[in-house]
DNA sequence: CCCAGATAGTCAGGGCACTGAGTATTTCGT
DNA sequence: ACGAAATACTCAGTGCCCTGACTATCTGGG
């Protein structure tokens, strides 16, 4: 009768909360764009021209899975990707204009759906919720990468050359 | 330049929650046992005889998924997989000997994990972090299966029979 | 100039997570 | 007793997520 709580190990809480979002995002978002997508998506509004590399860093995650979720925005025309003339190695990104306008789309139903998800909690709770999970999220990744200093983009073309 | 700021996104947050525990389990638990399956032994230790859809539940995995996990412990004889003689669709599953020592020697890991990725808060914000996680996970879940009555498990045979 | 090391990206492999369709078994109403 | 509905599980398909090994390109020291 060794058996653990799990309730109590914020593993567990963090693949749960995950799910329900998810869920939430199936039914109030978008069935075809998924989250990590959308992520992308918002980094190069933010950035455009930027290296799968740094995008993948922006949004957190690693290289082959910015890898794949790259391809597949690229595949149904959402985004654009071309040598950087000036680094072979990069390839530069940038939302065609069907991205764009997905991601403003999907921005307000985004918005919509952050309510919904954040509703049991009162507006002081929010706050608390967005800095403990940050707080934790940090410090776990401090302790892998300890201290990098901040490296910059691909010198990004101006926005729209 | 209508991009969003991703750290006041609940979803995006609980992904970097995740992976952040998923790193630190990797460092500090195991890298043969993935926390998913060690809840999965946990639910079988906690009450031995489940059948495959009810340790889900447990856990909170959909059918498909804990069939996979299940059969991972299953091909490295952690866990014993019977039809049950009662009920000829389910199956029941039972940790194996070496399934329940692997468990044992996991949990004082998974503790000492837990406190190390709880340290940047105190006591009192760990306790908030986990009310409020819960209630937001357990919100959007109850958006999907509006008040659903608890159902029983298999009516576990007493503990080895 | 040239090559050793760093860097950007690809590929193979393993695992988690969901949906929708399909099979086998049990249960329930008539 | 029988057939429809419910249930447990499987399978195919898609997508996220990581590591480790590999290729191509660039950079810097000698």
């Amino acid at each position: 009768m060794a058996a653990v709580d799990l309730t109590t190990h914020p593993g567990h809480l963090a693949r749960r909360l995950q799910q329900a979002h998810y869920l939430l995002w199936n039914a109030m978002v978008s069935e075809e764009i998924t989250s990590p997508q959308f992520a992308v998506m918002n980094a190069l509004v933010a950035e455009p021209g930027l290296d799968q590399r740094t995008v993948g860093e922006r949004v957190g995650l690693d290289r082959s899975t910015i890898a794949e979720v790259i391809s597949r925005l690229d595949r149904r025309e959402l985004l654009h990707k071309v040598r950087d003339p000036r680094d072979g190695r990069r390839f530069l990104l940038r939302l065609t204009d069907e991205g764009a306008r997905t991601h403003r789309r999907l921005s307000v139903r985004t918005a919509r759906m952050n309510q919904v998800f954040l509703a049991p909690l009162s507006a002081e709770e929010q706050t608390v919720f967005f800095d403990l999970i940050r707080r934790v999220a940090d410090a776990a990744e401090s302790l892998r990468n300890p201290a990098e200093p901040p490296r910059g983009p691909a010198e990004p073309l101006a926005t729209q050359g």
